[in-house]
DNA sequence: CTCGATCCCTGGACGC
DNA sequence: TGCGTCCAGGGATCGA
């Protein structure tokens, strides 16, 4: 599942991949996950790909404000936007050659001047794509939070330490910090020895700023490693990531700590499951995990 | 402000 | 082998 490091990959990726091409054509498949389909129709041809950047779990596509001399023809578009792509769960976006077979639940395809085409598959349809011009897409960033890379130790104190929301909580809402998902919140606050149902309010400074480099030194890594593939991450070249096998706790449930040897458990916290050390991330009062599942074997009776 | 529930969607795992 | 059921989860939304 696409988080920072993911879509960090995938923007490098791609930003070797395709930048300063062109868009030639536009053809779309399922568009439910679309903010307007006819916008991307309508403003995609003709223009470049000047620039890839990422925005939390956001990809952003900046694209030139006119064609230039070119047989594409174009709508005349002058004003700067940008194609907004966000992975959802099941998200891939790679160049292909456009005579390569699409596969499956292949929804959206452009056209590169190169004849290749950069196609969007997402089976889930959990993403989003959206083309945005300056002022809306200014807007549509405004409610996102600190970027967990940059964020200093006083901001990240002061967006977490107070609040009442459990930390798990806090540190997937991306109107506090843009970017983590459940894989990279269970990581850090395993490593912060934090449990995740704790409260914002019950860590102390020193605690708060722990999980801060906890944060970004597994963001950092996993960049490095090129993200996690669970069930189907690949990245602009259409390969997998490495750093799941780095994981700690996320989907570690019943394996033994890597610190004390404890059974990792599962809980659910903020709607999502979650994996912790019982031992080493002692949980608040009244927290329940969830009974250990029994080892599953091929047959067991 | 914070919570849980519900919905979106499909594929994979599992039970019988 | 096959079918039904559950679960995974980011995000929006709604009601408590």
């Amino acid at each position: 599942m696409p988080e920072l490091p993911e879509v960090e990959t995938v923007a490098r990726g791609l930003r070797r991949a395709i930048l300063g091409r062109r868009i030639v054509s536009v053809t779309l498949g399922k568009t439910d996950f679309i903010d307007d389909p006819v916008a991307l129709e309508q403003h995609l041809p003709g223009r470049e790909i000047e620039a890839v950047e990422r925005y939390g779990k956001f990809m952003l596509l900046r694209l030139s404000t006119a064609a230039r001399a070119s047989r594409v023809p174009t709508n005349g578009d002058v004003v700067p936007a940008s194609l907004l792509v966000h992975l959802g769960m099941t998200g891939q976006i790679a160049p292909h050659p456009a005579e390569q077979p699409r596969e499956k639940h292949t929804h959206v395809c452009l056209l590169l001047d190169d004849g290749r085409e950069l196609r969007y598959t997402d089976a889930r349809r959990f993403g989003r794509i959206a083309y945005l011009t300056e002022t809306p897409l200014a807007e549509e960033l405004l409610g996102f939070g600190a970027d967990p890379l940059e964020v200093s130790g006083k901001e990240f104190a002061s967006r977490i330490c107070g609040r009442r929301a459990r930390i798990k909580a806090l540190l997937l809402d991306q109107s506090v910090l843009r970017g983590v998902g459940n894989i990279y919140a269970d990581e850090s606050l395993w490593r912060a020895k934090i449990h995740p149902a704790r409260t914002g309010a019950q860590l102390n400074k020193k605690q708060a700023g722990t999980l801060r480099r906890a944060l970004q030194e597994i963001l950092k890594k996993a960049i490095v490693m090129r993200g996690s593939s669970i069930s189907d991450f690949l990245d602009a070249e259409g390969e997998p990531g490495d750093y799941q096998r780095h994981h700690r706790a996320y989907g570690r449930e019943g394996r033994a700590c890597y610190r004390c040897k404890s059974a990792i458990r599962r809980g659910i916290v903020a709607g999502r499951s979650s994996y912790f050390c019982p031992k080493c991330q002692r949980a608040p009062r009244g927290f329940a995990a969830l009974p250990l599942p029994r080892a599953k074997r091929k047959k067991d009776n």
